[in-house]
DNA sequence: AATTAGCACTCTATGGTTGAGAGTGCTAAA
DNA sequence: TTTAGCACTCTCAACCATAGAGTGCTAATT
């Protein structure tokens, strides 16, 4: 199997073309649009090789060519990167007015998966940033009411974390206040990973080190574990994708959305890319749930302060602007690793 | 205009076989499903009458009936209470359970969507409880890195409310401490609303009253804004909505869409109908928005300790099942508004 | 006066047919 | 190795034709 220059020319003809006007595409398509100084015949017979090769295949016999997931990945990496599309001044513009007007965490998330979605035209996906690596820096606890209890547990890095506890007695403003106290004596500069065993483990070491406050460590076991909050998951609009021409029958429509509310794939799919490297591409059939095999998932790291915290995504049929998704996920990675990390 | 005896019992044969099969109703299927002593062309001349004063229409001349908004209208109004839809012990007991495994109010609100969209088949929406009626009971500052503060604010009837500010000095932990005890000095007691307004407007005051504290106030003014803060809104699963026959033509869904992810219209809907009355039915072109004229919105209260706090919805087809949906609601509604008093 | 049987009429939905057009693949020539 | 030329294949849209579902009206019946 050789592929020659000119076949990379046209099997990038066809990703561009297909990614673009969504419809086969012929010899004739390809000479035009390229200006191509080749017959069509000759880009017949490289279509047909391309074809044989795996990268290609026709919907029918008399039909144009249209990429396989082999054509896509080897678009994606051999081909791309040459021809990365950068984000246009009023893109960047826009993207950092809407930071600006994000103040909490949630709603720093919430406007990154919407700025994907938009810029992509496909479905932005983010995973809240991990915090399990961090140090205990801060904690705190309100009373809600005489059965709720809130903690605020804040890491070096400015994260913080919060579980409501359900509790069966009334307990004092200053018990909170010891038990928050013995808290970050104990724990103050560990990782929450270690607090979180450590308490978890050791709960009567501290019961009876601290008897005064025996009746609330028994609450304390029961509700503070940390590792137990599962990702949290947050999607842009699903307008722009609905739009997508592969999505116009509904049964496909379906198996998109039943994939999306499941969730748990979804993430374990992303937090295996962000594992692998800074940027990760999975197209089609690689993402091994036949029922999305027509979309793939793009994957991009992001930081806080240097380190991996979290991941965002874009997820779209496999005919999506590979290059665009690329562009609009690094920049906006960087400013939310920037936003992150001030 | 007479609605006679036969002519409400056909009225709701429509509308009951429309809302179950999605195809026009046709005389020889009300008589058949009815068990009706009567003849289909009796049926059919009821049905001209019916159809005379907008209660149903017809898609073709040679078709069956479905109703109109007006005859949906009627339904509810008139022939619905007379049977509404229980939930199963079953229903009951899942929904109990799902609420057992909530914690906090964000997994609470989402869980109450999911379960309406389960139940109903349709779209559940929740309005996040409305505190500004509430009164003051604790505020808390976190620092959680030299430019971000946490504040945490809590109520009277135990919900919590949450801003990160920013900030471009460093301020101790004292003077926050200090800062908060202020705050609770003058506030305790006073109504969220009344704390916004007299904390803007009085801000100079504050700050030469205790001038220890002066570079804080600049900065608590322009971040403490609580009423601000946009009403949160959750949606529980869209695929269900999909799978309604209604939406097989793509152009349909597009509108649905857009127009929840616009997210204010609905929000406003929605409130406008929990200020009226305790459960509101919002039929069809009754919504005034044009592209969704095919769409109904049932709108729910819920109360926390008595007052109303916010609202739970159904978003689906007019053809949708109105009195399932209005059970599910009532039953939910209880329960949400039991959790929450708690 | 209300109901019903009977029947003509209307409209949709389905399936089959056709022809145009797009695009290929092959062969033979350049 | 490239290309012109052409037969071949398949889709798509348009156009029937027909079956059947359901109505609305008229005249008969209760």
């Amino acid at each position: 199997m050789i592929i020659n220059n000119r076949m990379s020319t046209i099997l990038n003809a066809v990703v561009h073309l297909y990614i673009t006007n969504a419809e086969p595409v012929s010899s004739e398509m390809i000479v035009s649009y390229y200006g191509l100084a080749i017959s069509t015949a000759t880009v017949r017979n490289d279509l047909q090789l391309l074809e044989k090769y795996g990268f290609l295949k026709k919907p029918h016999t008399s039909a144009g060519r249209i990429p396989t997931d082999k054509g896509y990945r080897f678009y994606v990496d051999q081909l791309m990167e040459k021809e990365i599309v950068h984000l246009t001044e009023e893109e960047k513009q826009d993207i950092k007015e809407h930071y600006k007007i994000a103040r909490d965490y949630n709603e720093i998330m919430k406007v990154t998966s919407v700025l994907i979605s938009r810029l992509t035209q496909n479905l932005g996906v983010v995973l809240a940033p991990n915090m399990i690596k961090d140090t205990l820096k801060d904690i705190h606890f309100v009373t809600l009411n005489n059965q709720r209890i809130l903690a605020t547990l804040v890491t070096n890095s400015g994260l913080f974390f919060q579980k409501m506890m359900r509790v069966n007695c009334d307990i004092s403003e200053e018990n909170l206040e010891a038990i928050s106290q013995i808290i970050k004596k104990e724990f103050y500069g560990k990782s929450l990973e270690v607090v979180n065993d450590e308490m978890l483990n050791q709960i009567y070491h501290y019961y009876f080190k601290y008897q005064t406050l025996d009746s609330i460590w028994n609450l304390i076991e029961n509700c503070f574990d940390f590792t137990e909050e599962e990702t949290k998951i947050f999607f842009g609009n699903r307008s722009y994708i609905l739009k997508q021409p592969e999505f116009k029958e509904i049964e496909r429509l379906n198996y998109l959305f039943d994939f999306i509310e499941e969730e748990d794939n979804l993430i374990k799919i992303i937090k295996k890319s962000i594992f692998n490297k800074q940027i990760d591409i999975i197209i089609g059939s690689e993402l091994g749930q036949e029922i999305m095999e027509n979309c793939s998932v793009i994957t991009r790291q992001y930081l806080l302060k240097g380190k991996l915290r979290g991941a965002i995504s874009v997820l779209g049929p496999t005919r999506m602007n590979y290059s665009k998704s690329v562009s609009v996920l690094d920049f906006i990675s960087h400013q939310l690793s920037e936003i992150l990390s001030e």
